[in-house]
DNA sequence: TATGAATGAGGTTTCATTCAT
DNA sequence: GATGAATGAAACCTCATTCAT
């Protein structure tokens, strides 16, 4: 049985109000209420307002860091293999933690200097294992792409916008909608063929 | 000659400063010193802060559903080039206004509740004409698409994406960039043949 | 007829609390009360807390520093003459501002970094008013002092202690005060032979 | 081999910091970190944080009024002896122990009605055994002084002074210092001939 | 048009303190 | 002894907005 501590509901109810209402929108107190704490207690699990947003997004950030590296060291994949398999990572996370999401990609701008150091630093490791996916399939025929870096934007732009509409309530589940993205994936990397087998 | 207004110069200074902070991060004062005028005087020309998103959302989104409905009625154009059109029309719009799109995608939540709905009541009918040219374009044989909406969505976030990245100074320039785009669309809706005639 | 600004009443309000209480024992709301205003209009009237009280800070040692400067500077004066009319200006106007004299001296500790710099500025170049004329005093064989440095802090100590005590509805006025203090200070750099014509 | 008790430890982290930072300029928490203790172990120690500085002026004063009494109740000295030792005592006191001489004259005004009642009584005896030293001095015709009260506070300030600037680091030692006092406060007090014998 | 003056409400954060463990 | 958890009150300051001039 897991029980939640009050750290981690903190963080769950700061998730949810930062997504809902964004980082300005949202106050101490509103969190407070949200949590059943006071203002003040609060601030016993986290540090500022600020600290809380970067542990947000640095956990975040870090297990699809960590998943996607996992995904380009597997040797024995092939380039389209590779896209796939980040395509579902891509794609389930953030169709399943639409409030993450919404936090990473629309908070950065809230974050001080040095704190935005660090998380853009996270996002640009990410990007460039789609962008060393994409330019391996160029490399080996897989891909028929011009411009490596638009596409990888095009791709995870693409991608990342299942977090504004899915919901588990729709006609799709999970494994059907990570599925169709990486049909639409394979077609813009120009691999179209084979796209059935491999989602 | 072109001389811009005050109510202008409030409005552009609002649209940038919306747009790197955010709504609720900008404050009146911040909007009153890039405008050079004391935060009283912007009550002369703006209503409430709320009207000032408002009104920026509106006037952004009705030129852009205007334009699409134009692309839509025209009565020659093939279901290919009503998708290219429509690409055209976004990528460019996105691309070199990006600070409006990042307002009317990012700041819907901050509008009280009858605003939202007329905003979004635009951005749906902006959507709706998007999702009858991929449907026309499947009914007539052209496109090869499962799950439309799914596509539309795709679509318009991977296109929304080049406001996040896409600058003059860079080597694309926006024809280019649009041309880019439309290649990558019709591979996306499986009708990827003669692209390059398109672009 | 001098009527006072709201500015000014601000100003005095705060020096008479920050006097009182202490900086830090004193609240922006207990602040807001004395001067009748509301706590967010005070912010119309001074910069933060702190540029309050450098504010206070400044003026009061400009205008000691500037009067030291004039006394320091008058080229008939003998010794003896340069430290009585010193020892006056000094004793006047602490006993007769003794809430500046308290803020002044106590609360240098509050400042931060940068503005504390500023002050203590201030401050030295005073003092080295008075070093120049206890030294030249010397130097002319009017005063028998061992540490000049010493005498000089000896003599400021005992002088500034007029503001801890002295009250206009005392005993002493201000004249007879400064003149007697005038006499203690030649006691103290071992002139005193004709101090009773001196002050 | 003396150990610091933990209490002890508190003490003395609560007069370093209440003397740099003053009373109300020092929180709970900084306390805490400099004593090692988280903030709720400190309430074992001290009771409230009033209740800490009064301790401190409490013990502080005390001394200082026994060590004065037992100079004053000296049957065999001469008034110049007996204002030397105190000048000695009080120079001695101020310097070695900085800390304490700044929150006893400058905390006072943080003590609640009650407490501070306690040790201004405190003071008030000590400033009377020096009152009682200048007007036997003056009585026996040793001190050529007009008035008694202001000459007993211009000595005082004056020696006090010391805890301000006088470092162990520096040119004089303790001994040195208060001889170099003595000799001030017997010009002072109109008693200068002899002062090198007394110092 | 333009703005100084003004404010109630609320922003984030810290305060000194208590108490169950 | 010692401390994590908790809090009501208050800290300083900014918010969007109004209004008389």
């Amino acid at each position: 049985m897991v029980s939640t501590s009050t750290g981690e509901r903190v963080q769950a109810a700061a998730l949810a109000l930062f997504a809902e209402r964004g980082y300005h929108g949202t106050g101490i107190r509103q969190l407070a209420d949200a949590t059943g704490l006071s203002s003040a207690s609060l601030y016993h699990y986290m540090g500022t307002k600020e600290d809380l947003l970067v542990g947000l997004m640095r956990s975040s950030l870090t297990r699809l860091v960590d998943a996607a590296a996992a995904i380009a060291q597997d040797p024995r994949a092939t380039s389209r293999e590779r896209l796939v398999a980040l395509v579902h990572l891509h794609v389930r996370t953030h169709a399943s933690a639409p409030d993450e999401t919404r936090v990473v990609d629309d908070e950065v701008r809230a974050l001080s200097e040095s704190a935005r150091r660090e998380v853009v630093g996270l996002r640009d490791r990410y990007e460039q294992v789609w962008q060393d996916a994409i330019e391996s399939g160029i490399a080996d025929g897989t891909f028929q792409v011009g411009d490596a870096a638009l596409v990888r934007r095009a791709l995870l732009e693409m991608c990342s916008g299942v977090a504004r509409w899915w919901t588990p309530a729709g006609a799709l589940d999970l494994d059907a909608l990570a599925g169709e993205y990486a049909v639409l994936a394979l077609r813009l990397v120009g691999a179209p063929r084979s796209a059935a087998r491999d989602a």
